[in-house]
DNA sequence: AAAAATACAATCAGTACTGTCTGTTTTTTA
DNA sequence: TAAAAAACAGACAGTACTGATTGTATTTTT
């Protein structure tokens, strides 16, 4: 879509013409079709050639926008990082912080979930596995990923202030969330199954909910952090 | 480690020699290779000549027992699939039926999470994620994923009789097992982060006896079901 | 023990991908 | 408007992988 709207203002732009304009528009083709090729044939399957032909530029242009593969990967990495923090953010930032906390939540878990739901996510998956065996996608990775679950953090800290203060409870909840949405969006991203989400999103938000709002009530229950058993 | 004990027990099968014993024992050692391709070197960089080195064999060779690389993909897949079952199974066919409840509970979720941990996981994860930009891959993948849910979900209702009769609240329970569970080994596999994992455990452990213990306590709390808040 | 079958080895052709190189067009600068 | 620079295009060499082919050794059968 990128490139429709690309070759159409390139004619647009050959007035007020100024070349660096023009660069960067290509620039940003080719990296969204880099993504592209991440999401639709894979991190391992995607040549310089498919993006250049899904981008509608020739090799030999790419070639003098990124003279090699390594640095159109980098260059593709930091744009995808910049498109995940925008839609994470475009799915947090509208949560008002004067609603009730509980309303917070709701719409903090599902606009997690959305975010994960996205392409973006699973060609940041990709990546992510991709990378594990990979020295120089994994070095090349992980500044951003850290970087990202940064702002992550720090969103839902500011999102969600009357928690934080709770130390380890707060830190068990932000696990619980993440590692069982993403569990979910993984599982949704080999094999559909949207049936058990929203079942499984109604659960969490009460847990969540639970693990907050009930704290000196009783404790036989309600035992948050572990050591419970054996171990 | 399949390597070395099959050129061993080439010498001492040559007496009772029959051929078909070391034909068997050559696809083991491929396909062993292969798993151990996967599990190093990721999906998509497995080649046939680094799994033909892995194992010591000539390229030849390997092509006489598997003529295409499809062909060995197809039976490392399988070879894989009983190599699970066979793990599952032995982390929680130990579990005693007449443990009290909350004991199987807590065994049968270390159990899964041993599982989880194991290197087998991590090449079933790499097959699963290469097999959604694979159509060919993906074919092959699903009836083993099929079959192998389907064992998992045969074990866990053998292993909970009491709960299985729950019915809608049985399968939530499946479900956040298996995906919280899921969510932490894939982050796992992507960077080590040990330590709150265990937590974690002890909290999904609480948490699936809650669900299942306390169902005509009070209702406030424990909202099992979803459907508490909108949607 | 000879013949047939199987197991094993190595080379070769075809394909695909990356990166370099050279040439052409367009835009900027002087 | 001419020269310089940047953008763009295509061809080429080198590498790596797969599958086919041909040849050798070992084992089974008769």
């Amino acid at each position: 879509m990128a490139k429709a709207s690309a070759s159409k203002e390139r004619k647009e732009r050959d007035k007020s013409g100024w070349q660096a304009q023009k660069s960067a528009m290509m620039r940003d083709t080719i990296l969204d079709a880099a993504l592209d090729c991440f999401i639709t044939t894979g991190y391992a399957s995607t040549t310089t050639a498919k993006i250049a032909e899904k981008a509608k530029v020739s090799r030999g242009a790419m070639l003098h926008h990124f003279p090699s593969k390594t640095e159109l990967i980098q260059a593709a990495v930091e744009y995808l990082h910049d498109k995940l923090l925008q839609s994470y953010a475009s799915n947090i930032e509208k949560i008002s912080g004067n609603l009730p906390v509980d309303e917070r939540n709701r719409m903090g878990i599902q606009g997690y979930w959305n975010y994960l739901s996205s392409d973006l996510y699973v060609a940041y998956h990709e990546l992510c596995v991709a990378g594990r065996t990979d020295p120089e996608l994994q070095h090349i990775l992980e500044d951003s990923i850290a970087s990202f679950d940064q702002s992550i953090s720090d969103s839902n800290a500011k999102l969600f202030p009357e928690w934080v203060a709770r130390g380890e409870l707060y830190e068990l909840a932000m696990d619980i969330t993440k590692f069982l949405m993403e569990g979910m969006a993984v599982s949704q991203i080999v094999s559909q199954k949207e049936k058990r989400v929203n079942r499984m999103i109604d659960y969490l938000g009460d847990r969540l909910e639970e693990i907050f709002h009930i704290d000196d009530d009783d404790g036989a229950i309600h035992r948050h952090s572990g050591n419970s058993g054996k171990k």
